[in-house]
Formats: structure tokens, sequence, C-alpha cells
DNA sequence: GCAATCCTTTTACATTTGTTAAATAATCAC
DNA sequence: GTGATTATTTAACAAATGTAAAAGGATTGC
């Protein structure tokens, strides 16, 4: 749990008995390979802390499996349009490499924000900054080309190329696997 | 000030009190068509409200104009990656149809949040929705074709096609002016 | 009301990306 | 290890979008 403290330290400084509220509600989970940690339909009421490992979050575009977004070590993933909306997701978490996850309860989470409003504060910063990388990635995919979004990727998370099937890269960057192929044997 | 709080008062009930404090940070202008309410390499430290007419955000990419969004009565519109970072824009804010806007000194609201926990909740619940809103449209961007999207604007904001000048359009659909006279070409 | 400017469309051609199918390469289950 | 499965690359062709240039339309300022 250290390291969740120290992610969430970086936003927003938490007096003592908010850390042990907020250590309250978590769990931890070791989960392998290919298994979804949320699956498609469901509610998003859990907010996930990577500690190890990748997650991905993926839905089906005309039966076509989409990556919307990776979470690698001292990340936070969470599907917040159903999360913030308390509608079904037509989305799931998947792990992509054997990974050790921390879980919050987002309803119990919610409850704190009324005691503890220092712990409201820590993750309307969270999700403030979650939000302007969604700004900046649209700027990405709208106006940058297929082959400068894969070299912007592999700059700055050059990790989660190495450690992804390409495929999930592809979807992520909205390309074909055949596009990104090209793309890959154009650099060399 | 009517339409602002009722617009508040959608996200989170206030106290009559934290109504009153929110009202005496605001400042509405009158601005007319084409002017500039922020300028690109300021940072932002303004939230503005659309009372009347419709503001976009733009910025340069290659010397091109581009339209990040538009704002049009009872939205709220801002820089957020500037407002949440506190390092210079390098977006404008531009008005594209003569507005009446009320403008929220950031700063200011800021301090607020200390004394009125309800105010912090109220922007935290405001700008999740629009990190909602920014996600759903990567998907759009992502994986729906031009036509796809420009329908999609026809059918969700008809009153933004109607009003905007067309080559603010296409660039906030992500192609050119040239595609899009195509695109419209083939629908009727 | 007219010239100047700006907006929109059209055309022709270039480039990028998608689609389908097949061939390799890598990984997994037993 | 071996066969089966999955991932990645390559090829050929199709479709979508971009680029540049020109021509109409609409709007604006005087």
């Amino acid at each position: 749990m250290k390291e969740l403290l120290m992610y969430f330290n970086r936003f927003q400084a938490l007096p003592k008995e908010a850390e042990i509220a907020i250590t309250e509600i978590c769990s931890t989970l070791s989960i392998k390979k290919n298994e979804n940690l949320q699956s498609i339909g469901h509610t998003c009421r859990t907010i996930y802390f990577v500690k190890k490992g990748i997650a991905r979050i993926y839905y089906y575009k005309d039966g076509i499996d989409i990556t919307e977004s990776f979470s690698t070590e001292n990340t936070i993933i969470a599907r917040v349009e159903s999360l913030f909306t308390g509608t079904p997701s037509r989305k799931a978490i998947q792990i992509v490499e054997d990974a050790v996850i921390v879980a919050i309860n987002a309803h119990k989470l919610f409850q704190l924000y009324d005691t503890f409003p220092s712990i409201e504060r820590l993750f309307r910063k969270i999700f403030e900054r979650a939000y302007v990388e969604t700004v900046n990635r649209i700027e990405s995919i709208q106006f940058h080309s297929a082959e400068e979004r894969y070299l912007a990727l592999l700059q700055d998370t050059p990790n989660i190329v190495q450690r992804v099937p390409l495929k999930c890269i592809a979807s992520y960057l909205g390309i074909t696997q055949v596009s990104l192929s090209r793309i890959r044997a154009n650099i060399k």
C-alpha cells in the first residue's frame, strides 16, 4: 500500500486519519495475464491502482477489439465514463501482463469525501490531471500522422511498446495492425 | 447570473452563502464576434460560462488554425490544460458569434474551495463530466469515419453546424475543409 | 453600391490508410 | 518437444483523405 500512498502524496498531502481511512477501503489483488479485472456491461464501482504489471481498458467496435488506454506501474485506471455517470460500461479492464493491483471501493471512497475534504481534493486533482492528459491525447490523435503517434508513444512510454502486443498498440493508436507493421518496417 | 446559478444547481446544490461568494468573483462581459477572449501564450486563470453566443478554443498547428472545441449557451469553457497545470496555454479562446460571457476568477475560485467544500464539490463534478465527454470524444474521433462524425455533430448540436463557419467545423472534426465539402456534397 | 476580403465548393492528382489473404514467426498447452 | 494457436509481417488492391489551385458565393467596410 506504500506505493499508493506515495502516489497520492504527489497530488495532495493527507492527514494520517485520512490515509488510514483510504487504506481500509482498498484491497490488493494478484491477477494473471489475459484475465479480466472488470467485464463489459457492469457499472464501474472500483478505481484501480497498478502496483505491478500492465492493464488496459478495451471494448468492441463492430466486433473488433479496441484498446482505449494502458496503465502501467504507479498509475490509476478506471472506466470513468461509467464511474462518473453510474451507467453500465461497454468497456472492460484486462490484465496484459501479470499484475498486482490495488482496488479502491469507489462507493466507500465517495462516502469518505464527506468526512475528509482532503480525500475529495486528492481525487479531484487526480482526475483533473487525467482530464488534461485526455485533452492532450485528442490533439495527438487528430493532428499527428499514425507514424508520428507511434514514434511519440515509443518516446514517451517505450516500455508499453515493448511489453504489450502490437495489435493492442495499433488499436490504441487508432490504426490497423497492418498499418502499424508498415510504419515499423518504414522506420528501420 | 441567474443562468449560471441554475447551471451550477444541476450539478450540486449550494448554500446561499456559497452562491453569493461565487457571484462576487464573477463578472459579465459582452464580446463581439472574432474578438479573442483569451490569447495564446497566457496562462489560463479564468473559467468562462457562455450566457449567449458561441465561443471556441483554437490553436495553430503548422500555421493552420485548428478548433479544439465549441461552447454555446449554458456551457462552461476553459483551457484546462493550462488552468490545471499552471503553464502558459498554446491555445486561445475566440468569440465566434456575438456573446455574453460570465468570467469566473479561477484563482479566487480555488480559494473559495477552502471555505466552501460544496463549491469544490461543484467544480469537481463539472470537470468530471467534462472529462467523460472528452473520453467519449476520443472514441468518436478514432473509430468513426469523417462522414459519421459530421453526421453525429449535425444530430447532436445542429445549431453549432448552422452558426459556425465550416472551416472551424472541419478542423474540429479533424479533417480539411475540402474533405468536409466533399462529405456535405455526398449527403445531399 | 462596389471593391475587397473571406468562405465554400470543385477539380485533379498524390498520399495515407484500410481490406483481404497469405506467409512467417513466436508462443502456448500438453 | 510438438502441434496448435496466436502474433506479426508482407503483398496487392481499394477507399478515404490530403494538397494545391481555381472558381463561385457571401459578407464586410467604406
